[in-house]
DNA sequence: AAACCTTACGAAAACGGTTTCGTGTTGAAA
DNA sequence: TTTCAACACGAAACCGTTTTCGTAAGGTTT
């Protein structure tokens, strides 16, 4: 176990200033090309390496970012980890990861961490706690310390930074309009409580395609799961409560459309032939269930990326513009045995 | 914005020196209780907060350990991240994660980044590649610079450090056993290559339920599945290679025993009664595929923890110890439909 | 009144680098 | 010969803290 060398070791054993030996491993021709073999074959024979945290002390940059997620075991946000991974990799950045658990507090917590000079800027996810609270203070001190903030999938109107979503209301529509296009009737979306915005503007795009076909909106075909109870319980209890049974279900994600799927098979009936079936996200779930899932695909990954993008961006301007950016990143319907079209 | 503002800044001010502010603020007795006050309420007021880059400086700790893992996209693999994440905030570390991508240059670039004083310590499960090519010298290298290793899951015995893995054997001898309890004479084993260590001891479980029982293995029964082409296409054509159908399968992790599953419902067979499936990875899959798989559960959140709470202990020891802990987390057998007992 | 403690603060070093500036030595231009 | 630039290197400041040590002022012992 050799100790770790430092410059001052390395001027020290050759017998040159601190300054040389910096000079002479960045290259600078200020030092004659002599020395500066010589200092660099010492440094390399010795393995040295320089310290991190001094340069980013000095540099004023960590060239790391901080995530803070809801869930790390959930197919879509780690995906999304992935995409900011690779980003913040290949642009020569590290990722410092947060868990929120969907809590206020951890969030909070998480966010003052992060925000003492740790990272250079934060890519957030905001807790379903802080949405349903509607508090939003702690993001705004980030600004007070000038580091940059990008909010992804779950976002709030009032904290001003750039923002990066799902089509969320295009999907619920995309979904909803190929399931009249095979002919369904009556379709039923199991959504989320409406300060989720993920959930809400889904719902939007549903109702949207149902207006825009002369229809109307059955509020009794449109559930709000929340996560506080048993979600299989909820669902069951809730198709099974509905006199006339839909011949299609879109689930606002994974999770539900599994279960819904459960149920239907668990009363007897044909999917996609009495009930048609999509989900979210493109885990799986949906890829190994039977039948198939449909499903609409969010592209966490590229989420993920252009998020980081978004942030590295930021973090490297130097003026704070005001002009934040809005991205949506639209979906595809991946067609699968769940919704098969038969005639 | 403010701009962010140091002990400096106080002092100056306040017309006393950094020392003074230091010590007030960290509530040393050297400074008059009425002086302290009103540092402190100064620095309130401007809401200081000591830069963290500065005090790693200082400190020589970072407070942040790396986690190399090959994928993040992956039930298992994400779970052990959230339990790392969890234990090391509990002991106030941060967790800086890089992505391998099963990638031998990516895991050696990653162990170099993390090794030049980015943190305290590092977590590792080996990439798949590393494990095939057999070279670990990149491991050894982080004993010369100090940094205290912990191995999870995919260990090697040829580095020196503690390691943390799940009772593979234990695990495939469980699920085998199971099995022969159930009634169960053709079982069949979709593994992994050999050079993954996980794959080769659940086969090694596999054989010596099977031997212990007076069985001869048939080595036609255990496949090994290679992630180099498509995993559907190579279970599909194994399977009906064989002459006689097994009458159970086990797949080494989660999608293996999907594809299986779906193999199986494809050749009109019936789960569990013709073919029992028991899958590892407790992961959504498991839970909403029909019927519902039984599985080994490995509890990939709570080896999150204890890897970190080695990696941690051995961070703050001094002494770097030649005793190196080697740990196993025992599995457990969930039964859920794909195996139900049938008499 | 001399010697000694406390108390309350500041100066400076340290962590490990980078960078600006200064300076002695050369060699070439005037 | 003088002047000046180029070259090659070192000194010192700096990034933001903590901490050791020094010390002046005042109080307490003898």
């Amino acid at each position: 176990m050799k100790a770790k060398i430092t410059l001052k070791d390395i001027a020290k054993e050759l017998e040159v200033s601190t300054s040389t030996v910096s000079k002479a491993l960045n290259d600078s021709n200020e030092i004659s090309l002599e020395l500066r073999e010589k200092i660099k074959a010492f440094a390399d024979f010795y393995h040295y390496r320089p310290n991190m945290t001094a340069l980013k002390l000095r540099n004023k940059k960590t060239m790391i970012i901080g995530v803070i997620i809801p869930e790390i075991v959930h197919h879509f946000f780690s995906e999304i980890i992935s995409g900011i991974e690779k980003m913040a990799n290949g642009r020569s950045y590290n990722v410092m990861v947060c868990v929120s658990s969907e809590s206020y507090e951890k969030e909070k917590l998480n966010l003052a961490m992060l925000s003492n000079g740790s990272v250079d800027g934060v890519l957030v996810s905001i807790a379903k706690e802080t949405l349903e609270l509607g508090n939003f203070d702690h993001f705004k001190e980030l600004a007070d310390y000038n580091i940059p903030l990008v909010l992804f999938d779950r976002v709030s109107d009032e904290v001003n930074c750039d923002k990066i979503v799902v089509d969320d209301e295009g999907a619920g529509y995309k979904a909803t309009n190929y399931l009249m296009d095979i002919g369904r009737k009556r379709i039923c979306i199991l959504s989320t409580p409406d300060h989720v915005n993920v959930g809400a503007l889904r719902g939007l795009g549903y109702k949207k395609a149902i207006e825009e076909r002369g229809g109307q909106v059955d509020d009794r075909l449109l559930f709000r799961v929340n996560d506080k109870t048993d979600l299989t319980l909820q669902i069951q209890t809730y198709l099974n409560s509905l006199e006339v049974w839909p011949d299609a279900i879109i689930g606002v994600n994974e999770i539900f459309a599994a279960i819904a799927m459960k149920v239907v098979k668990e009363r007897k009936l044909k999917i996609p032939e009495d009930v048609a079936i999509i989900g979210f996200t493109d885990g799986l779930i949906s890829q190994f269930s039977t039948p198939a899932m449909s499903t609409i695909v969010q592209h966490g990954f590229m989420m993920g990326e252009q998020a980081t993008a978004m942030l590295l961006d930021r973090i490297q301007k130097k003026e704070p513009e005001i002009n934040y950016e809005y991205k949506v990143i639209s979906t595809d319907l991946k067609i699968r045995e769940s919704t098969e079209k038969i005639e």
